[in-house]
DNA sequence: AAAAACCATAACCATTCGGTTATGAATTGT
DNA sequence: ACAATTCATAACCGAATGGTTATGGTTTTT
């Protein structure tokens, strides 16, 4: 049950912008929407509204804190994405298998 | 030389339809377009143009034998989005560099 | 108290997207 | 030779997408 459809991740993550805002979320750690539109490259609502869809996909949480809000990658939210490369990326399906039993004797 | 821009990845695999596609040849191997149609439950155009975006991911090969064209999953073609998740995913970072290293001394 | 900073939302716009039907080229079957 | 099958492309359409500027609500600064 770890996650059912990983429609909103993969739909969020087509777009570039979005994806060097997860990025460079993920890199420096928590940042303002301030921060993240100079980074960024377009308008502030711009930046607003691609927030709004990592949300969405549960790839990012903020935290208001004054005027400003903070946000930060949630990257456990990668999950259903990394589940499906284990099912359908077949290349990578023996690496993933291999990991897993692993993982398992390390507990 | 692994992977230059995997924003073809990505948004080949963003649409349902495309990744279901994709997900039937993993599984069943290779497949005319006429048995996609079927499957996919779209008009056959619309499973040509789907299968278009594939190719120029490199997601898919095509071989034609006479009328028909058979088409198979790359499935190595993932690999700039497996990257992807090893530089930014920091909850599966770890576990992808233990990964390689056991790997790495298993050769 | 007034001004400035930060952010989200609304309203709008051009382009892209995912689908359709129509058509034609190539191959196979009768 | 003719009909049918397979597929790709063209032409078209409504909806979604990614961007913009305008606006307003909070909160901080002066």
């Amino acid at each position: 049950m770890t996650s059912t459809s990983p429609n909103h991740v993969f739909r969020a993550l087509a777009d570039p912008t979005r994806r060097a805002i997860f990025e460079e979320l993920t890199r420096q750690g928590e940042q303002t929407v301030h921060a993240l539109t100079r980074y960024a490259g377009v308008s502030q609502p711009a930046v607003s509204k691609h927030l709004t869809v990592l949300k969405r996909a549960k790839l990012v949480r903020h935290r208001r804190e004054g005027r400003e809000t903070h946000y930060r990658a949630q990257a456990d939210a990668l999950t259903p994405m990394v589940d499906w490369l284990k099912h359908y990326g077949a290349f990578w399906r023996d690496r993933f298998d291999r990991l897993e039993a692993l993982l398992e004797r390390m507990e």
